[in-house]
DNA sequence: GTGCAGAAATTGGTTGGACCATTGAACCAC
DNA sequence: GTGGTTCAATGGTCCAACCAATTTCTGCAC
């Protein structure tokens, strides 16, 4: 076990000071997404406060989606830290029925169609490589199994976000994708869900290739328009099936 | 390797659980915010579960901002929470530089642009009715002042976000704007910052009221484009003025 | 009765120690 | 190699205290 640098705790307001403490521990250590943090046991003796007091701590962290922890494994980094980061928390009332998904939709139409046209504008050359390799993926994989994978859908489209230099939208349209796979669990009674989606990835993805932030846009709105339409398709079948 | 659709089971969610029954607990006794909730040690007698539990539940709420604690007196409701709520919590490292602020601002665009184009479609008579109400009192003070007023001016914006039909508008823009007040009350030193974007509302708002979507979107882009402007300008003097 | 200072009860914050459940690595038998 | 077994490490939960801030009650002076 290596030596941290990780000087005792002085007064109040503990489990805000432990954060403090690590957020300038991962800082000083250099800690990337996806590595592992100090266990709880040995945070709690190098800050020389109780274990519980750095699970509360580790518990904000938790919430606010910034690490994750693995029993028996390890609390993992999830999310870039640093001392001057600043929280956001939004919550959001009533998401779980077709009017909620709706409104999330029209959401990410706006973000989707603003981080298409920015990826298009700042892409560089690794970027777009990284963006058709996923989009070659999602395609065979369309292919093999005749049917849209919403895993690799997901990651097409969060590599575009990643390229569009804003980690906001992916944070935030992360959280949408999250709600709509609450409900993908118990489909709407459309089989194949997405899959007038398909031909749009390929034809954003040439604009934003070919730098052209409005054909970005529009190919964009175009694949969130087959969404909504999928949707609207499945509340209707909802509804039939609904009759008692 | 074929694709199964197992979701892992979870066997131990203690304070998942407390979280679900607490919000059960709120919508049944019909809480409402400012009011005080049950002891931790009441709520882990009745939940049957130990105290730390519900800490570290409550925990996770008071970092999501929806519960306050005060230490000798009570934990208190600070929003509404319901049992389908989602929570989105946004970390916006560096928030309090350029480019954090140029960040928010490329989410609030996109939103902002979405926003007018919906509430061009979907306003009603009342709706227009308040929103120049709003925007006759923001040029009012415009005019007296000789400058924009922000306070002014955002509720000219909330009522369009109102009348868009998709509360989620104003609550992602609410936190952003926030979010920008909270470390610029007079950003970067521009004195008549946000100036240039006055003459936006009223043509932004005639196309809203002459229904005209993709009219008051261009508007709208105009009209950020304008406090982009400023705030670029900002960050130059600010640099000027930072060499020692 | 009123007002106020101090005691007492209430409540969130912290501690230390114990045990459980899960994970992952090392090891072993086949 | 494959498939179990053991075992140590780690997060999850629990308990029983005690501390610190706040609120409430009490009783005295007036």
């Amino acid at each position: 076990m290596t030596e941290f640098s990780l000087p005792p705790i002085q007064t109040t307001a503990r489990d805000d000071a432990v954060l403090k403490a690590l957020a300038g521990f991962v800082m000083r250590e250099k800690l990337e997404p996806g590595e592992r943090l100090p266990t709880e046991r040995i945070l709690a003796e190098r800050l020389k406060v109780s274990r519980n007091t750095v699970r509360e701590a580790l518990t904000r962290w938790e919430g606010l989606g910034l690490v994750e922890r693995r029993q028996g494994s390890g609390t993992y980094l999830k999310a870039a830290v640093s001392l001057d980061m600043l929280h956001m928390p939004l919550t959001l009332a009533g998401g779980n029925d077709f009017t909620g998904l709706m409104r999330t939709l029209e959401i990410r139409r706006a973000l989707e169609a603003e981080a298409a046209a920015l990826c298009a504008v700042r892409a560089d050359e690794d970027d777009l490589a990284e963006i058709e390799r996923k989009l070659d993926i999602m395609e065979e994989e369309f292919l093999n199994r005749a049917g849209m994978s919403s895993e690799e859908d997901w990651e097409f489209h969060q590599a575009i976000y990643r390229a569009c230099g804003n980690p906001l939208f992916e944070q935030i349209i992360a959280a949408m994708h999250e709600l709509f796979h609450r409900f993908w669990e118990h489909p709407l009674g459309v089989r194949d869900f997405g899959h007038a989606s398909f031909p749009y990835h390929r034809t954003m993805f040439n604009c934003i290739a070919a730098h052209d932030p409005e054909g970005a846009r529009a190919e964009a709105l175009k694949l969130i328009a087959t969404v909504e339409d999928d949707l609207k398709r499945g509340a209707a079948n909802l509804k039939l099936s609904d009759r008692k």
